[in-house]
This record gives structure tokens, sequence and C-alpha cells, in this order.
DNA sequence: AACGTCACCGCAAACGATTGCAGTAAATGA
DNA sequence: TCATTTACTGCAATCGTTTGCGGTGACGTT
């Protein structure tokens, strides 16, 4: 296959006038001969004539492109974030790479790699899980690229971020647990290497501790996918550890967890309370609906698109780094009603 | 903001060589030194040198792009299919470029015109549902870019196909309820314009008619959202059509009916039956575990990427559109399970 | 001494679009 | 009649990379 896509120059050729007339001419420059842009235009419109994209970024030394690396777009919250950043990003006439790293670093070295060498005009990411290093992402910032985190940021690396207010929101959710009457209360955590899965857990410990509630680390596990959740939840229960209420790291999780203790016998909200992270609409079809946080993917994706543009279209070259919270939601639903 | 980054230029005026020279020296021709290549060698990894592969786009007539058109990025059927030819791509060395048309036409021919504008070298698409003219696709078809439709495919255009045997796996699945003692049977269709809309009623009435049920109008209905599903039994029940089962479109539709049918006092499956069309994970956690045509997604992506590579890595002149049809398997839990 | 043979490297053009500057013809003014 | 302005249009360089071809100097050979 060899495209044949109509260029400058062929207008050219066929209206016997140069390629620089014809450029003047589809943009109105006033040197331009009324007679001559018209014959342009028209001969543009039945050509289908479309600008090459490619010759203007190595021109202007701009892509019009920004990257998004996610660890995995076949979630509700990523690929909301990434729909929110899509609307922004082609309403300013830019267009969006996406790549994933399925939460692996070497494929996220990878991604960077290859955005780098695209010459994106800036990278909207949210780290793997197995991210430790950041130097890929710093060695892209130091070549100029400006770079915004969502959700999973990286504390090591001067950049914008947009997060919610973690803390806040997992001591609301386990607040709640306290305030339903739950007296031991599980948390079903994140990578403790992620400030999310940290943060999470730190705002479940400060409800338990304010409500005078003493921590106990078998409580604490670690278990963020629904598979995990699910094994997790055997292997407490076998092991005689009943908690009445969880809070979960996100809602698969809390998913999981829920199945499996129904299938095990115990009531939802009445023998134990749920409360999950929000991925999304999951929330809503499960039996009984799922009490979550609502994390507000669509508008974290236009808020990062937003302050990605911000660096992108500004002249400064002085770089504070700026981080927006967003407000979360504590939604509760049939998950964990008040008995 | 000014990106500043390593040009071959760069380490051709350091080590006061000419950029022909380090661009040979990068790609080990046998034409230079031993000792230069080991200086350029040295010098492009300490200087963390990346190809411009805008440059190389233009020179080469060939972006190693492709683009994706989707209605919406927030399906898990859709983000799963992306999943599956990003990961083809990014194996051969491609990436992709995403765009949503948001079920709008108009925007879906704004993508194309972006897309064409940064010379992709194919498409992978599926089509809004408000679509109904392809001149957007076909000019880029001819303008020699190859095509691939998955899923909802536009069959007015000349190009490979990968779907699923839709009729089948409809016939299949309104079978199924059928078997299990049902009557009445409702279906909640898709729209008539998409071939998905249309093969899903014919695979629904194929299996009515070959039991020798009658087609009862009133039990067809266009549905194909949570929310349209939700009113749709809404205005059902009230009219005092009651179904003893129901096929879906797809899950969400299965899951808004099993909702409000619940809420309305109905058991599932005693009183009424449901089956979906899968969206993905959704069927494991609703309660009764929603019965539902897998469509593998993902498989759907690495195939109709695999299809695009051979287009674009073949030297073909001769376009012979090639149709794919994937295999659904009907999945049966607890929503339609025998009594 | 003159020529041939290597090994190695640079020039220049090309991809498509833009743009400062120069050039040309016609029209106007003196 | 000649100079100057006006109204257009084209040349050439640029962005970064590749590549055919030509060039240069150091050898060895006769």
């Amino acid at each position: 296959m060899r495209s044949n896509q109509i260029t400058i120059k062929d207008i050219a050729r066929i209206l016997s006038i140069s390629p620089s007339t014809v450029s003047r001419a589809l943009k109105d420059h006033p040197d331009i001969n009324v007679d001559t842009k018209k014959a342009v235009n028209d001969l543009a419109g039945k050509l289908k004539y479309q600008p090459n994209a490619v010759a203007l970024s190595l021109k202007n030394s701009r892509s019009y492109t920004i990257g998004i690396i996610i660890p995995e777009i076949v979630h509700y919250f990523f690929s909301s974030v990434i729909s929110g950043i899509e609307d922004v990003a082609s309403q300013k006439g830019y267009t969006v790479i996406i790549c994933q790293s399925n939460e692996s670093y070497i494929r996220e070295v990878a991604n960077c790699k290859a955005l780098l060498s695209h010459r994106i005009d800036g990278l909207v990411v949210s780290v793997s899980k197995e991210t430790q290093n950041f130097d890929h992402l710093i060695d892209l910032q130091e070549s100029g690229i400006p770079l915004v985190f969502f959700d999973r940021v990286a504390p090591e690396v001067d950049a914008d971020q947009v997060v919610i207010d973690d803390l806040e929101a997992s001591y609301k959710a386990t607040r709640h647990l306290i305030e339903t009457g739950r007296k031991r209360i599980a948390h079903f955590a994140g990578p403790q290497n992620l400030v999310i899965g940290r943060d999470r857990l730190q705002g479940y410990m400060n409800a338990l501790t304010e409500a005078g509630i003493p921590i106990d680390n078998r409580l604490i596990v670690e278990a963020d996918t629904f598979e995990k959740a699910r094994n997790m939840v055997v292997t407490m229960l076998d092991a005689g550890i009943i908690p009445d209420g969880i809070f979960a790291v996100n809602d698969m999780t809390a998913i999981g967890a829920m199945q499996t203790i129904q299938k095990r016998g115990y009531k939802i909200p009445d023998d134990i309370s749920i409360v999950g992270f929000s991925d999304g609409y999951l929330s809503g079809i499960t039996d009984p609906h799922l009490s979550s946080v609502d994390q507000h993917g669509y508008e974290m994706g236009t808020t990062a698109a937003e302050m990605l543009f911000n660096r992108i279209l500004s002249d400064e070259t002085e770089y504070i780094p700026e981080v927006k919270v967003l407000y979360a939601d504590l939604i509760i639903r049939g998950s964990s009603l008040k008995e």
C-alpha cells in the first residue's frame, strides 16, 4: 500500500504556480490575487487537500500532539480520565497518543521513549504499580516537555499533579463505617509504593485513631484486585478473622470481597459493611449497591489536560509545580446502610 | 515552554563531523570508522538522543502510526478492543492515535480529517450510531489508507471487517431462553441502522420462528442503554406486557432491565430470564450473575490490528476485502438458569 | 612518477509547508 | 520619458533525517 495524498506541490503543479503561492492563497494572505486564491481554494476543495501535519510538526517544532501513559485502559476510571483529556485536547486542535504500561515499569520506560521520539508537546501520566524509579519521566521533563500527573503521582518529580484528596476521602469512608457502628474495620489496601496506596491507608488509620479504635494489623491486608480480594476474604475468614466492615482501595476489590463474603453466608450490610473506592458505574449494579468514593474521572481528565495546556501554551520559563486536589464525594449506598 | 531535544545535527556539531556521518554511524554503516562510530554512539547515549519520528515520517512518507475511531472509550468492550490493538501495534513499533466519535457523525468526520492530516498508515474503526453516510471513510480509503472495521461495520464500504457472528450468537441466546421454557421472549434491540442491531434482531427472530413461536412486535423494542432499558421495562410492565424472558442487545441494557424488574418485585430468573450481550466483566458482578454472549473484545482488537498490518506491510495493489467472523460463546449464568 | 585502490567522509537533494526577501511587470507620477 | 510605486509571485532556506554519489588522502603497485 502506498498513500497518495494531495500536497501543496500537487496543487501548485496543476495550476502552474509555485508552492509558496498556494500556501499563501490557502491562508488568505493579502499579497495574493483574488482569482489565484479562488482557483487554489477550489482545487484544494475538489482534491480534498488536507495539510500534512507531519511536515508542519517538523517545521514548527510542535507536534500538536500530547501523550497519555496509563497502566491499563480497561478500567472505567482510566478510560473516563482519557475521555476527559481527549475532549479538551481535540477542542484545542490537539491529538492524543495513548500508551498502556500494563503496570510494567519496562513498558512505561519504552512508552516514554516512543513518545519522546514522536516529539509530543506534553504528557499526562499515571504511573504503573511497579514504577519506583522516575528517571524516564525526569528526562522527558528536562528535554522541555511539560508533565502532569494524575491519580498515581510521583512526588520525586517536580511536576503538576491532579489528585483527589485520598486522605480525606479514605478518612470519610472509614468514619462512615465507624458511625454506623462498626468496630472491626478491615482495610484492603493498595501497593504501598504508590502514594494513593499509602494515603488511603493513612486516612483509614486516622479515622480509627480519632475514634479511639486500636489499629489491628491483621485487619490491614494488601489486596487491590478482584481476585486478590476473593482469596483474601477466604484466608481471613478461615483464620477466624471476621471484620464487621471493610474499606477497600477500589471498587473491584470491594466487589470481589462482597461476592465471597456473600457466598460464605454473611449478610451485607448486616454482618459486614463494605465501602469501595470508585472505578465508576460499577457500584450501581451490585446487590446491594456499593457505597463508594466517587473519584470523578472525567473531571480529573479535563483538569489535567487544562493544566497541561497552560504549560504548553505559556512562555513561562520558571516552573512552579502546581497540585490540584479534587474533592471526592462519599456516596452511601446499600452496602453500608445504617441499621 | 520550548523543547530542546537532541538532534543528529547537535551530535555532528559537537564532534565536528557531518550529520550524514552521524546518521551512518548510528546505524552501523560499514563505511564509517570504528572510532567515529564509538564516539558518536557514546555521545548519543550520553545526550540521550532519540531519533525524531516526525522527520522520519516526512522522509519515509510513513508515520508508523495507526488511528482508531471508536464511539466511546468508556465501555469495557471498546477499551478492551483498543487494548488488543495497542498491544499488537506497539509490538510492531507502531503508535496508536485514538479518537472518540462520542456517537456523533460530525465528530467522526472531524476525526477522519485529523487522522488524515496526521498521515496515519492505517485505521481501525467502529462507526457511531448516528453514521449513515460513509464518504469520509471511503475518501480515506481512496487516498490509500487501509481500513479495518470491527463490530459496527459499514457494508457500503469495501474494507476488511472483523465481527462476531451476531446472527448465530443471538440465535443461540434466544434458543437458550426457549429451551429453558420461555414463551414470551422480549428483545431489547439496538439501532436498526447498524448491522449489529439488525443482525441481533434477526437472530432472535430466527430462533423464535424455528421454534414455532409467533413474533410479537410488542415484545421487540429499541433500547440499548442502561437508562433506556429501565424506562422501557417500566413502560412495558405498566402496559401489561409481561415477558418471561429478555434478550438484550448489550449487558448494560440487560442490567438496567434486571434492576427495574427486580424493583418491581419480579424474580430473576424465576419470573423473567435475562440474557445479555457482553460488555465484559460486568456479568460477573450482578445478582444473579448475568448470562451473556462473550464478545472477546481483546481478541477482536488483536485480530483487527493484524488484518490492518497485513495491508500496511504488503505491497498488494488489488484489494479483496476480507471478513473475519469471530466465534462468540454464550455463557450461561444465574439470570437464565434452567428451573 | 604516475596510476589504481581502498577507507572514510561530506555534499546535496528529498520529504511538505512556511516565510523573509527579492524580483517582475504594470501602473502611476513627475 | 524616466523614475517610482503597487500588486503580485517566486526563490531559497528551514525543520531532522537519509542516502546516492562524489571527493580526498593514504597507501601500494608498476
